[in-house]
DNA sequence: CGAGTGTTGGTGCGCTCCTG
DNA sequence: CAGGAGCGCACCAACACTCG
């Protein structure tokens, strides 16, 4: 069909993020047609700008709810542990993998997210890749085929990388903080609709894998 | 009304894993 | 180790919709 396949270079994905930032999303062909993002852009249709945009976004929104759901299981792991001094690290990673994870459970270690502040996440959600069966499970982690993606100091996961640094900054800012259980409160309520939206995913899901029809409204 | 954009559905390539 | 199967990614076409 048509042009050969062409991945998303960086310099194609920095120049549609200026050029979004510049003329807003939608106005694809201003963009196109922007001399500062031609030479980059010229090879891409519209669709091809809008459709890696939502992927954008879609990562984006995947890397947030696993940040907010990671903070939530901390913020509780601190209230129920309730120590006068605070928790220390290992205590609240005991209690969440007592408390939130199963044997069976396949999710990232939450100790990474503590020592790494975040940065494991994006490299662990491997997103667009299939359930591993248990035998993919024993064998080394299949890398991600669009590396371009994933790898440290690009640009497809920078703004990711930039939420999750601000949320882990301000996760650290309410360990000394005395408003932490405020906070706590309201990681708690971001949790919950994180956690309605998964919920309501693995709804989808289980409607679909028995063949019945979703209706989005 | 025409240009531009969004949505939907389909096709083909390339990669990885499995099997014989 | 070669070939097949499965899957995700990138792309395209057709149609619907929006806006100036």
């Amino acid at each position: 069909m048509g042009n050969p396949k062409q991945k998303w270079t960086s310099e194609e994905e920095e120049a549609l993020r200026a050029g979004v930032a510049k003329h807003g999303t939608g106005k694809w062909k201003n963009i196109q047609r922007d001399p500062e993002f031609n030479p980059y852009l010229y090879s891409r249709s519209n669709i091809d700008l809008k459709v890696f945009l939502s992927f954008l976004f879609f990562l984006f929104a995947i890397v947030i709810v696993a940040v907010v759901w990671y903070n939530a299981m901390i913020f509780e792991a601190i209230s129920a542990l309730n120590e006068p001094n605070g928790a220390d690290t290992s205590a609240i990673i005991s209690y969440i993998e007592c408390n939130f994870f199963t044997d069976d459970d396949d999710i990232p270690n939450p100790s990474a997210h503590l020592v790494q502040n975040c940065y494991k996440i994006k490299k662990s959600s491997s997103f667009g890749t299939k359930t591993p069966t248990p035998k993919q499970k024993e064998m080394r982690p299949k890398p991600v085929q669009n590396t371009d993606l994933i790898n440290s100091g690009d640009t497809v996961t920078e703004a990711a990388d930039d939420a999750a640094y601000m949320v882990a900054e301000a996760e650290n800012k309410s360990f000394v903080a005395t408003e932490a259980v405020k906070e706590s409160e309201r990681v708690s309520k971001m949790a919950e609709d994180a956690n309605s939206l998964l919920q309501l995913a693995s709804e989808i899901l289980e409607k679909c894998s028995r063949g019945e029809i979703v209706v989005m409204g």
